[in-house]
DNA sequence: TTAAATAATATGCATGCACATATTACTTTC
DNA sequence: GAAAGTAATATGTGCATGCATATTATTTAA
């Protein structure tokens, strides 16, 4: 029995994983309520819940109002990545940022993209591409693009010396966004600019970001090979 | 003022979330503490402490004892992705799964390998490589590396019939992994046996789990081309 | 028998309070 | 004036309580 003391949620949330790891409480199982938890733990129910809360965020567990809680069948685990900011990337890195712009102008983006940021056929979104530089070597080459009506002032900027990114997150604060992530061969251009060899298998990432229901910007990230990202489980 | 009713932590997170978003509260400034925002929106310190824990979850802003809490400057947001188990993630495209064993067999690990492992030099592992497949069509191939010192029971499992995954979960709980995402570009194996051609650019997911100081085992999921995991900011 | 109303139940949330702990600012002592 | 000790402060945690809400089980009515 462990009715003792000593307990905090951080306790009960070890003692609640060693018993779903020791498979005392196998997958799909009910277990107890916080009512019987905080019982046998001897401490209050919030304690149990914060314990459980905690786990549940995990994916660990599932928790429904009156049905209980239970250890999730296909552990459908969820794993949290530090998606850093480009600059704070490299120079924690302890390399010098670079930042530079290759082109910019008014196009008609592809369907992927119009798709994505549910723009009417044929309208023209600023397109930008960029590079983003390591101690002076291509890192991440930017491909963006911004839907001028929903972001106007972006159009007065000088896009040469002050980013698009660093111009968005300080005057177009957005509501909704989404991330992926992927695997994409390097074409002719990307090759050439993040200097490596054409068909090369490079991590990209895309973002997408919403005020409302208006998409402001889509970019997509492409890191020279060798890129990866990490975390614990 | 706001200091009517209708409040709850969520409503708080939305308000806090707001003002940084607006800039009321820019990168880097320090917010009001606990007690005056709870004075403000006329509730409970606790609540508003439950707010700004979630937020900082998140990563957008920072806490410290006695040194209040500040809009985090280099925002690292925190992006969270559900990793399915494939069966799972399969079965749930309405596809048929399956499981096919390639090659099993106890061999010495390459430098990288070993490395994340932390094996001695020389020692043998148990080596498997099998194809998870979706209504036939190959998915995610497999290449598994198993510690038989630290899962002795695993070389008694009959491998073509029960998964080395589901084994391990089953009777391995691990207490420490990591979780590592890139791309890689298929050689002629894995080209072959994911039905793709050499050299494209593949989705790879490595994981290494642990007990204690012992590693139990080292994957490398390599998914079909075209495959993307995404998540809402 | 089926459908609707009702009760029971487990988690979710909010509150007021107390105390713990980390960190900073200040004060005293040598 | 520097080091050591002390107070002040903001967040972190735990508890008891009460009510809210979702969901299931049971009972009652058509």
């Amino acid at each position: 029995m462990r009715s003792e003391t000593g307990n905090s949620w951080q306790a009960i949330r070890t003692e609640v994983l060693r018993r779903i790891h020791a498979r005392d409480w196998p997958p799909g199982s009910l277990i107890p309520n916080e009512a019987d938890l905080a019982a046998e733990f001897g401490c209050a129910r919030t304690t149990v819940s914060r314990a459980l809360r905690e786990i549940a965020a995990t994916g660990l567990i599932e928790r429904r109002r009156k049905a209980g809680t239970r250890v999730a069948v296909a552990p459908s685990r969820r794993a949290t990545f530090d998606i850093p900011v480009l600059r704070t990337e490299i120079e924690s890195r302890g390399a010098r940022y670079g930042y530079a712009l290759i082109s910019q102008g008014l196009d008609v983006p592809p369907p992927a993209v119009r798709a994505g940021m549910a723009v009417p056929e044929g309208a023209r979104l600023l397109h930008l591409s960029a590079l983003h530089l390591a101690d002076g070597a291509p890192h991440v080459h930017e491909d963006r693009w911004i839907d001028p009506d929903v972001a106007p002032g972006i159009l007065t900027v000088d896009l040469g010396r002050e980013s698009a990114n660093a111009w968005l997150v300080a005057n177009m604060p957005y509501t909704d966004g989404s991330l992926s992530l992927f695997a994409r061969a390097a074409d002719a251009g990307l090759a050439e600019r993040l200097g490596c060899v054409e068909g090369a298998a490079l991590f990209c990432m895309e973002r997408l970001t919403w005020i409302g229901d208006r998409a402001i910007t889509h970019v997509q990230l492409s890191y020279a090979p060798g890129h990866r990202i990490a975390t614990q489980l």
